[in-house]
DNA sequence: CTGCAAAGAGGCGGC
DNA sequence: GCCGCCTTTTTGCAG
């Protein structure tokens, strides 16, 4: 049974529970996880610099700068396992929007014929565009980049990104359009770019871009 | 040492790692969970439904479904604890937005005086309103409702709603509106908000909802 | 520190 | 199944 008090409250009933504490005196950051007997995503948890503290029969985590607590009230201990732990193994990923981005950055014609890059991670104050490019006539193209689904959170964004642009003098005397890339446009999104004469969906997948590279 | 290919291609360095197997047979969802020494998060993780394989020095985790397959490699294992699991706690949260749109629902006025209930997640092609109200003239009200944080992305969420409300016949007489209720709002947020002449914002906590209604 | 956006996001409810 | 949205989101990064 648990008890967490901090962001939110939540009350966890009676149940079998696996518990990782990965505290500073054996090789972690202090963060917990407490698991149940499904899902992906832990039923509580503490963040980092979270402090243990042990009474009979109740775990006490405690993050007093973040004013979070938890506590475990534990009916039977089936079992335990205290593990030094000395080795933080190096994760590495393959194929995440950062690269998709990487690959249409290098060859932005990939897009659209006679494209150009001239930024990455452009600032704009409503945030950064993920590529800023220049088409045949000059014209500045904001590109907002979508490994997955194109929904209608990417059309604000890039949305947002345009007026910024268009505001700037900088970019005012060809005018700015966007591009909308990713392998898939969600079909809400869909009907309100047909109401944006300044922003076109590209149909591209992170496969797509590798082949296209690799046959060139 | 692991390596994930499905949505991405994740390579796991040698390190110490904690594996929590949620499988069926021990009364789980076959969900699966690689903790490293540190971060809440799982350095490697596979969704319910997923099937497990074990070799010599090899586990193997497999969804065919959909396309996903983790092998962590085990040079040494230190311990392992199979446990049957038979009771899942019920968790209950508190504070949560549901709880604080439900607070601003049985007392809408305390948003803005006068302001009555007409419906709760009022559907419109666009997506579900929070709270739709009627204000002291008649005049129809969307509401939309954050527990943290209100940015530019609640604010088109808003306008969007709006504008399919303008359209509806049914509203149309009186005109409508929208509120924005969140304990914070975001400065490029407020920058937009004053273009919105159709648009405010509130600033209420759940906490805030708490105590007017305990001392009325 | 805040602001901003990605994530293998996960998970839930509605249609 | 897709769609829309909340999350104690967590995590990372830049200004």
């Amino acid at each position: 049974m648990a008890r967490y008090q901090g962001r939110i409250d939540a009350e966890l009933g009676l149940g079998d529970l696996i518990i990782i504490v990965k505290t500073v005196e054996s090789g972690g950051d202090g963060s917990v996880v407490v698991h149940g007997p499904s899902l992906v995503t832990p039923r509580n948890w503490m963040p980092a610099g979270t402090a243990f503290f042990e009474e009979p029969g109740l775990l006490r985590f405690e993050h007093v700068e973040r004013g979070e607590l938890l506590e475990v009230w534990v009916e039977e201990e089936y079992h335990r396992h205290p593990q030094q732990v000395k080795l933080a193994g190096t994760l590495v990923k393959l194929g995440a929007e950062q690269e998709f981005s990487d690959l249409l950055a290098e060859s932005p014609w990939i897009m659209e014929e006679g494209l150009g890059l001239i930024a990455r991670e452009y600032r704009t104050p409503a945030g950064p565009v993920d590529l800023l490019c220049v088409d045949a006539h000059g014209q500045a193209v904001a590109v907002e980049v979508k490994r997955r689904l194109v929904d209608t959170s990417a059309l604000w964004q890039l949305k947002r990104y345009l007026s910024c642009i268009e505001k700037d003098p900088q970019w005012q005397k060809h005018g700015v359009r966007g591009l909308l890339v990713g392998p898939h446009l969600r079909k809400a999104c869909k009907a309100h770019l047909l109401e944006e004469s300044k922003i076109q969906f590209v149909r591209l997948g992170f496969e797509d871009v590798q082949d296209l590279k690799t046959s060139s």
